[in-house]
DNA sequence: AATGATGCAGTGACAAAGTCACATAAAATG
DNA sequence: CATTTTATGTGACTTTGTCACTGCATCATT
């Protein structure tokens, strides 16, 4: 556990509750009332900041870090479902702490990272008086939802070796060495995918030989991107033909 | 369209609404307000209740009948999300209406329905005033939640044929017919399990030859239960064995 | 009763992905 | 530099999905 009263730089708690609209938008005395009760945490890396089917009355709002929230079979295979980033919200966390229900996933820092946390019952009570949060809260479970149901789509209906590929692309793009590169394992890569270790190795090695990546130990480098949008763009037909329902509120 | 003048029985926006909790425990004001701003609908089997990519302004409240909210792929693939039952609501429904965002899913009625509509707006008012209805859309959204991650959990973590055997018991202890029978089609079967019709009909193929149950057009006769639940019951040693997380909000 | 149309189920060959049991190799540690 | 840990490679096999059919039951129409 870092300690928190020395670290002065990007730490206070208004800090890091500026990256929240709903802070932003809250009147002055809403916002006073926010800073009052937040509570400062800070987590290492690998941190748990919450575990299935345990229960929090805390809520979490990150100010610093990353975090990832996903499920675990019984083989130990692990689907990400999310990553949840500074200014956003989890609504796991907000669904179980509101309702006090069993959490069903697991979320860890995947950095070092800094937070505030609210009690739910104060956070509840701003749910119910303040549009401003109501709607923050609607919006993010919301969001969340929609990305559930795409990861969904994506994993019933898209072939790996597409979804690897994209999620390659996305990853150097926020590279910033020349050329770009991943640093992570072909498990981690796996395990956001929710696929197996072995699979990623060999859809990697087929990647290496037709000449879009070059890999290492802990360490995948681009070599032509192009090779890699090929493979994404391969089948992509998007079928947009809808039969016409009678009655429909939609 | 059913035209709804003519039909008496069990549908008055009344006997539909009292079917919700919310309704039943709001106070008599709150309730003559939601009688009045309801609009009655009446659909019939197949159609839709809300396309993907389309924006509904209303919130359906299901009185009769039975819905199925699900996600199509490029091949016409389906995986069925949940199924919505009177007393019941739909968070997709819920959270796009109330965000005026676009639909990630579908919904059809999959026998002949009744429900009632409200303007989104008027829902939103309501959400904004009476904590029992903030309450009843957080604890649906929240219940939806837990049961699309657990179905996310099945889909990539647990084998074809338990999940199947499972299905098929449930769906026998539905049955009022002695053997019990389940009346479908392989291809319905596949679009709840997100599976492919072939697979479906190889499996149950074995699940006959093994004398589970026996195979008929449209019809599955249950012959012996213990077979089917030896299938579910195969490799299943829950592993509840957690690693304690450092800082933690739960 | 014969004719087709339609929807449902069965099958075989193959492709994609997951599983298991290893071997090997690169870093990290002492 | 020897040992341990962690990451990766690989082959054999199972499960699931895909494709291209076939056959068969049911229903409506001659």
């Amino acid at each position: 556990m870092v300690d928190i009263s020395t670290c002065g730089y990007k730490c206070s708690k208004t800090d890091i509750l500026k990256q929240y609209t709903f802070y932003n938008d809250a009147n002055p005395e809403l916002q006073r009332e926010i800073e009052t009760c937040a509570q400062r945490i800070a987590l290492e890396k690998y941190d748990f900041i919450f575990q299935k089917n345990s229960r929090s009355e805390y809520i979490a709002l990150l100010g610093q870090g990353k975090a990832r929230v996903y499920v675990v079979g019984d083989n130990g295979r692990e689907v990400t479902l999310y990553h949840v980033s500074p200014g956003e919200s989890c609504p796991i966390n907000i669904l179980s702490a509101l309702l006090n229900q069993n959490i069903p996933a697991i979320a860890v820092a995947e950095t070092e990272s800094q937070a505030v946390i609210f009690r739910a019952s104060k956070f509840m009570q701003w749910v119910a008086e303040h549009h401003i949060i109501r709607q923050y809260v609607l919006e993010s479970i919301s969001l969340r939802l929609v990305s559930v149901l795409t990861l969904m789509e994506d994993i019933k209906f898209r072939k790996l070796d597409q979804r690897l590929a994209e999620y390659l692309i996305l990853q150097f793009s926020t590279s910033n060495q020349r050329p770009p590169v991943i640093e992570s394992t072909h498990e981690k890569i796996a395990a956001e995918l929710g696929s197996a270790r072995e699979v990623i190795s060999r859809l990697l090695g087929e990647f290496e030989r037709s000449g879009g990546i070059k890999l290492a130990r802990g360490r995948i480098i681009l070599i032509c991107e192009s090779a890699l949008h090929k493979l994404v763009e391969k089948k992509r037909l998007s079928k947009v033909e809808y039969s016409t329902g009678e009655a429909s509120i939609a």
